[in-house]
RNA sequence: GCGGCAGUAGCUCAACCGGACAGAGCAGCGGUUUUCUAAACCGCUGGUUGGGGGUUCAAGUCCCUCCUGCCGCGCCA
């Protein structure tokens, strides 16, 4: 049997094959292949159970059917039984699981394997999208984090991703911003922290405007001025937007994020007005309270719960945008999937919107994307509540950054103080930064989650110094090694050891992993398989010698350490997560 | 009130459309270094998966109910 790249999909391909030329099985039979429990073996089928039931047949008894059938050459590298109630246990044998090993050998060959799963998909992942004029804070953190990965992860996995920053660039925040900018801006502080001193005046304003009705007016009137294309106002609009940018970017650049396209709400102000005609037209939308709004009937909630699309003043809100964004995406883009990904709270907004739009595509006889709303919780801090500075506001996002290169600046200091200095920084830039965004994705994005400083840089557990740490010991070996690095892979001979055999067959199961997390859009399966693959590393590691005098044995090490070097690295920049040659 | 998410070891978290004895890390206890980075590795201790019912060959996972916490629910995003 030819073992593909994907070797659970390979076997479930195989006995669904096997089981449609017998005839206690028909098509409604699903193997149910997944990487099994150690204990049983290295994939398991599960799928007899649930099908003998529904047929009333002994599942036992089935499975035993079904294995007879599989004997013979061709499975000859795969160890087959069955145990249990039914269960059917698959082992690959050290030949088998060399001859993958070789085959998969460089970053361009799991990418041509991963490459099937979403081959040609044109997606939009819209992610970090912050307000204008607004420092980002920690809760910025996440959608940067999770929408970067996600990205690269499609675009591993063969899609067209378009990565969009959709931007608050256009609200009711800029009567204030523009009424600060020209009353109480001090040009010395705008030079040295524009952004700081944008949101310095915006609060100030916002509070005079509680205090005197005449500033509130005031603030009113530029906007209503904003909208009407007054010259100044726009030109200190596009200032306040510059200043914003320029700020966002120095964010990116650290995170190492970068967007193909960054269209903003200002962009689809012009837009919405088809939008609401449509809607209308085909009794989607109705007023209601002088405002434009879709109910839907259908739903539970939504029936009562109306999603507002123009405000009574007749200005747009940011689900009248949204709208007509999605329709820009699909129609200029040919966009067949679209993936948002913001905080959680803003669940009922994108269930109204998906609604919406489904029934208006369907409706005008456009084709309707996926829609995929990746929500997160919140980050708390050691109290378990919202994170915060001891004053009890939001933690800037910078600083807690610098933080993070500081904390981890000390901790190279004292186990490594021989390197260079500038080495030193190097590394504490890339422990710092992949420790905090590492502990946000290594989450099940859908908790909240308590953020601490010890666990984070902890070299213990599933943390990225962990992981970069054992990175770092492959590379001491090849470093170690110069020349003599450039062994024959094919003189490799199969694995012996239970450290070797453990360590291959996590290697084995990545292409599964990656299906998985794309599926469900979790970026924590692939931190938890790269924290077990680095732990079965340092198991090998710690057990097996590398550098030893027989040739066979030396090559079937290296080669272990090489692709475990190969899939510790790409998860690990699949993830937006630097590693290093040495720390 | 309606709805979403969550409740798993002392703490922080896993557990893939129900699948084999619920797994890690920390903390606690005990080991491993003339050998490739000990920032590591190995072992032990630790659980009525919030409570109670139910479905199933099989339930942390599905259904019902109750308790607790976070969040959302008409013109912010």
């Amino acid at each position: 049997m030819e073992i593909g790249f994907n070797v659970a999909e390979t076997l479930e391909t195989r006995i669904a094959a096997v089981a449609s030329e017998m005839e206690e099985f028909d098509e409604t039979f699903a193997p149910d292949v997944r990487p099994a429990d150690p204990r049983f073996g290295d994939f398991q089928a599960n799928g007899v159970l649930p099908f003998a039931k529904k047929q009333g047949l002994n599942p036992r008894a089935l499975a035993d059917k079904l294995v007879g059938r599989l004997d013979g050459g061709a499975w000859s590298g795969v160890e087959v039984s069955v145990a249990g109630p039914g269960f059917i246990n698959f082992t690959l044998r050290p030949p088998a699981l060399l001859d993958w090993l070789l085959t998969y050998r460089g970053e361009n060959d799991l990418k041509n394997g991963a490459s099937d799963l979403y081959q040609g998909k044109k997606l939009v992942v819209d992610y970090s999208s912050p307000n204008t004029a607004k420092q980002m804070h920690v809760a910025h953190i996440r959608s940067m984090v999770l929408g970067e990965a996600i990205s690269r992860l499609f675009e591993f996995s063969g899609a067209q991703v378009v990565r969009d920053n959709h931007i608050g660039d256009w609200g009711t925040q800029y009567g204030k911003l523009i009424h600060a900018y020209k009353h109480y801006l001090d040009a010395e502080a705008l030079k040295s922290d524009p952004l700081e001193e944008l949101e310095r005046v915006y609060k100030k304003c916002d509070n005079l405007c509680k205090e005197d009705p005449s500033v509130l007016d005031s603030a009113r009137a530029e906007l209503v001025k904003l909208q009407r294309g007054d010259p100044e106002n726009r030109t200190l609009w596009e200032e306040i937007n510059r200043i914003s940018e320029s700020a966002f970017e120095a964010i990116y650049e650290e995170l190492g994020i970068r967007f193909d396209t960054h269209l903003g709400e200002s962009f689809y102000r012009d837009k919405v007005g088809e939008v609401y005609a449509e809607l209308r037209r085909h009794g989607i939308a109705q007023e209601s309270e002088g405002a434009l709004v879709v109910f839907h009937p259908e739903h539970p909630r939504f029936k009562k719960q109306p999603f507002i699309i123009r405000k009574s003043d007749g200005a747009s809100n940011y689900a009248s945008t949204d709208l007509a964004t999605v329709l820009y995406r699909v129609r200029e883009w040919k966009a067949e999937k679209i993936i948002y990904v913001t905080d959680g709270r803003q669940q009922d907004h994108f269930q109204q919107l998906f609604l919406t739009v489904r029934k208006w595509f369907a409706s005008t006889g456009r084709p309707v994307p996926e829609l995929d709303h990746v929500w997160f919780g919140t980050i708390l801090g050691e109290d378990g509540k919202a994170i915060k500075t001891r004053s009890g506001n939001p933690i800037k996002l910078k600083d807690l950054l610098a933080e993070a290169e500081q904390r981890a600046r000390s901790i190279v200091e004292e186990k490594n103080p021989g390197l260079p200095a500038e080495e030193k920084d190097d590394i504490a830039r890339a422990i710092g930064i992949g420790a905090v965004r590492y502990a946000d994705l290594a989450q099940n994005r859908t908790s909240d989650y308590v953020f601490s400083w010890d666990k984070v840089l902890s070299f213990e557990g599933n943390t990225a110094p962990y992981l970069l740490y054992a990175v770092a010991r492959i590379h001491s070996i090849f470093g170690r090694m110069g020349e003599s690095a450039e062994i024959d892979e094919s003189s490799a001979t199969p694995f012996e050891t239970g450290q070797e055999q453990q360590l291959a067959r996590k290697l084995l199961t990545l292409p599964e992993i990656l299906k998985m997390t794309l599926g469900d859009l979790r970026p924590h399966f692939l931190c938890t398989y790269l924290y077990e693959l680095a732990g079965d590393f340092s198991g090998f590691y710690n057990a097996d010698k590398v550098l030893v005098d027989d040739a066979g044995v030396k090559a079937r090490r290296i080669l272990l350490c090489r692709r475990t070097l190969l899939v510790l690295e790409e998860g690990l920049r699949l993830l937006g997560i630097r590693t290093l040659k040495r720390m």
